[in-house]
DNA sequence: CCATAGTGATTCGTATACGATTTCGTACTC
DNA sequence: GAGTACGAAATCGTATACGAATCACTATGG
């Protein structure tokens, strides 16, 4: 929300912003194609600042762009949804631990409003605004946050995860309960002032559940050694 | 070194190449400005790869990028440096568990080498030695972690703190002999096949005990709360 | 039928040119 | 003497144009 606001600046963030929204509402979809003198036609703009803004997307791994070939957007293998979800752990986990001390009884009650409407989407099974409403309850755990790079590993890693909309990962059956739960345990956690690491380890936990439902359901290890979760039980 | 082969790729990345190497090795000090036509003409560029190179060093934090006034190599303030180093210990800590149980005994033994190389160092009070010396000890920690994100993250950390160079961030008196046994007990922990949560802690405390110092020095607290070291006692 | 060399189309990579914005120095006025 | 308005210089921002690399397709020879 912010960044489109910021995006007005120059052609090069306008197009950035443009691109960058299209991969993550999943209006280009991964393996999409994306040709510089094509969208700088579409956007009105010339290639030199559409490219820029292909190659800052890059950086965020969110397309792959290859010399003279080309850019599309990129998937996400079993391997790099491992990768990003554990590097999610731990951002979020440091995140979470941060901003715990800074996050005050509005803020937990209105987690805790928006943790029980996902409770109820459940019911209705309404898995687009279950979705939202998670990166809500999200959005405030982390909002206080300090330390505004972590902040940025956690918005990049939200990100890159994204662009599996419509990919096979978006849900593991049953995992959402637990995540609920979770939700629930963690503010309980940030009410009582627990110690920075009791949070940042059920923190950690909350992400590393996820991962770890999705390798017992399709268990290709693709890295050796304690290639899961780092904190494992 | 890896990176200079691969930049032969195209001319931005040779200028990304070239100038992030000025910055970290100091050539190019903070609040240096970089200009993009003369940097063009000094590479032999256009000002476009150029251009492209600055905002990926900008992405990084290396430089402060201002629309129509220009770039200058970014310094590092007291609360830049706070969560850099508070960024690093969190990822280190990660990478050098994730690392742990891929570290052989002939890296064992590499990195006790360089670490007693270190305490010579310290004798003869060779600083700059003693920097790179440092720098070799945590390769080898970290060149095993097999998520490239959270080893990506670090050489950014790395790099960050590396533009420090002749700054007053430098060196904090009687920090650097704590820090070689520091390195020793670490390397004790991984011999001994201790559980990652141990050596997660460990290598976090070794980088926070380093920022802890720095703000016993100058307690300039920037930020509100514990803003400190995550793992503070 | 397969392997291979050649050709055209597609796309990226970068140089150059020009317009837009900011900055800094200077002269003018009060 | 201080403050302001104006103008020139410096710098970035982007459009356009052309060169270089790659790819897909076809034709040719075995």
């Amino acid at each position: 929300m912010t960044e489109t606001a910021i995006a007005a600046g120059s052609k090069s963030e306008q197009a950035y912003a443009a691109v960058k929204a299209k991969i993550v509402d999943g209006t280009f979809s991964p393996g999409y194609r994306l040709v510089l003198a094509g969208l700088a036609k579409d956007l009105g703009f010339s290639v030199v600042p559409v490219r820029e803004a292909i190659r800052r997307l890059e950086a965020e791994g969110l397309v792959k762009f290859e010399r003279n070939v080309g850019a599309t957007v990129s998937g996400i293998d079993p391997t790099e949804y491992l990768y990003t979800m554990q590097t999610l752990s731990i951002v979020e986990g440091a995140a979470t631990a941060l901003s715990a001390p800074l996050i005050g009884e509005a803020d937990i009650a209105r987690a805790r409003a928006v943790n029980e409407e996902m409770r109820d989407c459940l019911q209705h099974f309404d898995p687009i605004r279950f979705t939202r409403l998670n990166q809500d309850f999200h959005s405030v755990l982390f909002e206080h946050c300090p330390n505004p790079h972590i902040l940025d590993l956690v918005h990049r890693g939200w990100n890159r995860l994204a662009s599996l909309r419509s990919s096979t990962f978006r849900f593991v059956p049953g995992r959402a309960h637990d995540s609920v739960d979770e939700h629930e345990a963690l503010l309980k956690l940030i009410e009582t002032g627990a110690d920075a690491d009791t949070i940042e380890k059920a923190a950690r936990l909350h992400r590393s559940a996820t991962l770890d439902a999705y390798l017992a359901l399709a268990p290709a290890t693709p890295s050796p050694g304690n290639a899961g979760s780092l904190n494992a039980q």
